[in-house]
DNA sequence: TATCTATTTTTAAATTTGTTCAAATATTAA
DNA sequence: TTAATATTTGAACAAATTTAAAAATAGATA
């Protein structure tokens, strides 16, 4: 036991051989935290009802503020999340932006997540 | 267009036929709002690695310390996030407090997850 | 009983997030 | 060019989250 784990958790009970074969286990580190930054774009009830609301159809910036009562620069701010995080992309026509799902693989995991929910 | 409306969003662009047709087909609210609420347990990067790790085998929480790096104390508030979210069930033996995942399903929607995040 | 210890809870500080407002950008049209 | 307008961005503030430290709880053992 060296001195970092002592400081951790001073305990005689960890179960070392457990922790290093878990740890060796573990996705890789990147992984993990992109993977959380996903969640992170998913875990807020207006950035749902914007993925909820796109999965039906494009809509642009006005008709989503209008769909969830939220000003034009409030879901600005959300959709440029969601747009760096790659989970919605977007097409200009004239002034107009219309944003859609990135991809059907978004679709899928937003209902299998429902689903689960569900169960 | 009514007044509210037109505080929100002040333009003569709103397509509203479309906005109501999606306001239609959204799921229930309080659906939305809890699975933004599952989706809150799973956007930190220390809760990812927690359930990773529990996904392998159960764990008490001075072990999950251990392997993150982290306080006993802090491990146990993300512990009792997951748990409010059924996410993580524990038995206890003496002092020790073993967790692990709630059931198989959040076993298949990590491994979804990090699949969706690779493709 | 009293003591030890793994975990939980409380409190407080630090950080992050969500929103609004105002200003900036970009595209269209006069 | 100038004006009009849909959207984006930046700054500021409030609300929520994360963490550590200390106190409290609960179970084991002497």
């Amino acid at each position: 036991m060296d001195a970092k784990e002592i400081e951790i958790c001073e305990t005689e009970y960890i179960n070392h051989a457990k922790v290093e074969s878990v740890r060796k286990q573990m996705p890789l580190g990147k992984h993990l935290d992109e993977l959380s930054e996903m969640f992170k774009a998913l875990a807020s009830p207006v950035r749902v009802r914007i993925l909820f609301a796109l999965s039906t159809e494009e809509l642009c910036v006005c008709d989503l503020a209008n769909l969830l009562g939220l000003t034009v620069s409030a879901v600005s701010h959300h959709l440029r999340l969601l747009r760096m995080l790659k989970l919605v992309k977007f097409r200009k026509k004239g002034l107009m932006v219309y944003y859609s799902l990135d991809d059907e693989h978004i679709e899928h995991l937003l209902s299998d997540a429902l689903e689960h929910m569900r169960h």
